[in-house]
DNA sequence: TTGACCGGTAGGCAATCGCCTACCTATCAT
DNA sequence: ATGATAGGTAGGCGATTGCCTACCGGTCAA
């Protein structure tokens, strides 16, 4: 186990997709999930590797198959540190934020 | 400008304590965002470039400075991508998943 | 038991990353 | 004009990534 940092496991498009397809289909092998791929197997089973590694996906095993499910807890953290930057885009506030830089202030006092 | 996938620009730890100086304390030039890091300002500087080809930095030149400040917007696209998922931790659905999975299906209803 | 199948591991290789030092341009102060 | 300061760019270098082929062990079917 690397314990690869969630964030480090998302900036693969393949990953993200594996992560999609599992969320969309349930728990799936390996076999099926290649078949979406231009790649070969191996290179599917070390981006499920990361993606273990990171939490993001269970692996069951089921006679000679190995069923990969989706297990969305880590996402929690790419939520919770989404949500100071949100309201910056959901109340339109980067205009004004812009203004407020546009004076070289700071923003709650301490300054150096 | 690059073009670089705001996943992949949030990979890294450095990138990710940049735009969390800039949204505390907003715009700011280049050598005092250095000041919170142990590695010299030219690989800074790397980081706000790849930060501003993600579209998530702004650079505006102010006299010999340049002030970085935060440009929220493509962090929506983050949120989207993650929605499907929020609920199969917030409404606890991962174990009615892991049944569901258990009994090989596919999962084209909604199951709510 | 033997062969086919599922899928992980080993290791090679080119490309990219992330740091560094050295250098360059632009601006400001004297 | 000169020197100091802000910060981007070039290029080197080791580590990591992401793909590949080859191989291996475990499971199932005949």
């Amino acid at each position: 186990m690397a314990d690869v940092d969630v964030f480090a496991a998302l900036a693969s498009p393949t990953r993200r997709q594996l992560l999609g397809l599992l969320l969309d289909q349930g728990a799936r092998p390996v076999q099926e999930l290649a078949e979406h791929f231009d790649m070969r197997r191996p290179s599917l089973s070390e981006h499920l590797r990361v993606l273990k590694d990171a939490g993001l996906v269970v692996e069951r095993r089921a006679g000679r198959q190995r069923l990969y499910s989706l297990r969305p807890e880590p996402l929690r953290e790419l939520s919770e540190w989404l949500t100071p930057y949100e309201r910056f885009w959901r109340e339109k506030l980067s205009n004004l934020r812009d203004l407020l830089d546009a004076e070289g202030d700071q923003m709650d006092g301490d300054p150096r």
